[in-house]
DNA sequence: CTCATGTCAGAGAGACTGAAATAT
DNA sequence: CATATTTCAGTCCCTCTGACATGA
């Protein structure tokens, strides 16, 4: 009998978000970009600024890694960060020219024009759609109790 | 309008897939091994041998990749390799008597035994919890024709 | 003091490319 | 010849730990 480390669902889970992580980074890969620095970008269409700690939290990561992907945008110029002058513990990540060229070069790629991107619930109908957007809330919601659990031990 | 690169739903099943790797990952780093080498390792304990393609197959990752894993355990001392007899260009990977122990030493873990570990799937019913497999078999079938569509371009 | 925020160094895994060797 | 398997070198991003500095 195998002893498997996790139940069979979350295989499939796993499958299907490497699979998809997989096409999302090849769709981009041309433009020398990771999905990571690209939801950055986009984040940062909509704000002013950002600050790490929100960088960490909407890429679901922690700060440590924030920084060093924050770093390796600034290196290529996408970004650049002040203090914040309200609270100069904070950091502010601010757009820069060169990172808005970028996110106009990607935007109007023939290939990621909205619709003609894979869907991948496409298989789904409306129903299923809805089913399976609020059983992963659902479960999102049950592993959030994984950190009490670790506060426990 | 915020422009997102993915649906709703796929963020929350990547959030979903991280949180529950990082996790499992959490568990065993006690014992100095990734979750992809324990995969390999307690796939091992039920067959003579494993190639590297098949170790590419249920990492689901490329051959290169997989060649790195493998050579990180042979590193360790945990499996080896010989040239397939029958298939020269073949490889041959084996479970070593150190690995079987670093087996044996994960296997008894305390809080690795089967009960101990967090269920994720626990939030769910049993009718939620056949859903759930079901749109996941569903959308994983879906996501292959990703492949197909890259064929075409 | 405490707490949250941010950075840094260092290590390591993993992913990818391009090239090559090998065997079918 | 073409094809499939495997490895290798090299690069890069990400992740984590542990420590530390900063400022509220």
């Amino acid at each position: 009998m195998t002893k498997s480390i996790q139940p069979a669902s979350m295989s499939k889970l796993g499958k299907a978000f490497l699979t998809w992580r997989r096409y999302l980074q090849k769709q981009i890969q041309e433009h020398q970009i990771t999905l990571k620095q690209l939801s950055v970008l986009r984040r940062l269409e909509n704000v002013p600024f950002l600050h790490p700690f929100e960088v960490a939290e909407m890429l679901f990561c922690d700060r440590p890694t924030a920084t060093v992907i924050i770093n390796n945008m600034r290196r290529y110029g996408w970004v650049e960060t002040r203090k914040d002058p309200g609270n100069r513990k904070y950091q502010q990540i601010f757009l820069t020219e060169s990172g808005m060229e970028k996110l106009d070069e990607i935007n109007q790629a023939e290939h990621l024009q909205s619709g003609k991107l894979f869907d991948p619930l496409a298989c789904f109908s409306n129903e299923e759609q809805a089913e399976f957007d609020r059983l992963l809330m659902k479960l999102n919601q049950h592993l959030l109790s994984i950190d009490k659990e670790d506060q426990d031990e």
